[in-house]
DNA sequence: CAGTGTGAAGTTGTTCACAGCA
DNA sequence: TGCTGTGAACAACTTCACACTG
């Protein structure tokens, strides 16, 4: 990832302060969301291409594979620091090292989560953000009746203990499964005890300071768009 | 929804094809995907207002509680053909059967789910959409170990048997949350099978003939954007 | 000559500004 | 005055066009 900046330790001794390349503004300039969102599909697919014993791969072919553009795919990659040689393409390897760096997919992130209902289960069950460095260790509620059990091996804790355990555990993820009418509370909570980002179900906008992380994810979004087109349709 | 139509009789009797009214053309005119995806959340909310007995609502209010921008709110209400009264606000209850309506939330739509992994499982489990108004009635694998299992009371068939019950239960829409290698196949017998609407949670791209409807999504892409913001935020 | 890299053009979505209304 | 409704300004993202490279 650094022999791109080796490659251009000359220039910057001419000109220091001000006028980056291009590469660099890029990365440390905002990145796209939209450019956030594609990047774990190229991940997965880099990951079977390699496994397939691919070594290299060009911006257009990955861009086929997924029906994207192929200059919006070679943008993407830029804005991770990747660059590649003419005519040949990326170094699979080297781009599934860069990309799990850049969405932080290789670290051990560990979650805490908040409602233990049918969504929250959903999210436990599914052990496949493992592969995307977080783990949800343990869920809280304040049912009585899901206290003391646990979901796919993950134990449901009384809502009172989280403080305790989080500190403990240094979590940095709280998600949210409740229903909006106490997503704020909840928030509220994580945040005096430590959590560093957010991950809100609920439908409803979440207040927190500045320096804690939000990101809000509607469950029905995807599905709206479905059945909507297939209203329009007929 | 048709009051709106009515109301406007005279005018398209004067001038009948060209120049339709504003709301008008918001509702047949291509819907913003954006738009579509942040209904849901006006719906969520609004049955939670009505179900705390609450009569009217204005868009700048609805706008504080999802924060988003309240001409944001007010125009995307109008693409559903919804309108409201100066200083009143829309009626929660007209505003809730409008976007069900809009969204198709309010039809009956079963799915056959292809892939009985922790992803397929999870979705199922998640009884939720439900209220979206789509019921995953079966799922499929050619697992062996699964076959005749069931997830949640749902039953898992072998993939053979799928062309005979989609035909019998008139299945619209199909789940693929199969790894991707073997995603394109699926689609290929889905479209055979007459299914009308593919939900692809494979992080690859689907070619399908144009009548049939294709949504992708990437259950990573949420997780990235905070994972991605919480890598960049130290 | 197939591919990267990048500025410019084009498109889409969002926010602003203001007219009209009760 | 607080709200709807809408055209216009603005910002963000995508696609195009093309110079450059091995």
């Amino acid at each position: 990832m650094n022999d791109f900046l080796t490659n251009f330790a000359v220039q910057k001794q001419k000109e220091m302060i001000p006028s980056v390349t291009e590469h660099e503004k890029r990365k440390s300039a905002a990145v796209p969301e939209p450019a956030i969102r594609r990047m774990p599909s190229y991940l997965t697919l880099l990951r079977e291409l390699s496994s397939e014993g691919q070594e290299y791969i060009s911006a257009p072919r990955l861009a086929v594979h997924l029906d994207i553009d192929p200059t919006q795919v070679v943008k993407d990659l830029a804005y991770t620091g990747a660059s590649g040689r003419p005519r040949v393409g990326y170094i699979v390897a080297d781009l599934i090292e860069i990309l799990e760096e850049f969405l932080g997919f290789n670290r051990k992130h560990e979650a805490f989560l908040v409602g233990a209902g049918y969504l929250g289960g959903a999210l436990i069950q599914y052990q496949g953000f493992r592969e995307a460095g977080m783990k949800i260790v343990a869920a809280f509620d304040i049912d009585k009746k899901k206290i003391g059990t646990d979901i796919s091996g993950v134990p449901v804790f009384d809502l009172a203990k989280f403080r305790d355990l989080a500190g403990r555990l240094h979590i940095t993820i709280g998600i949210i499964t409740t229903p909006s009418s106490s997503a704020q509370q909840i928030a509220d909570l994580m945040v005096g005890w430590g959590i560093k980002a957010i991950w809100n179900f609920a439908p409803i906008a979440i207040k927190v300071p500045s320096h804690v992380i939000v990101q809000n994810t509607h469950i029905y979004s995807n599905l709206a768009v479905i059945l909507n087109k297939l209203e329009h349709s007929r």
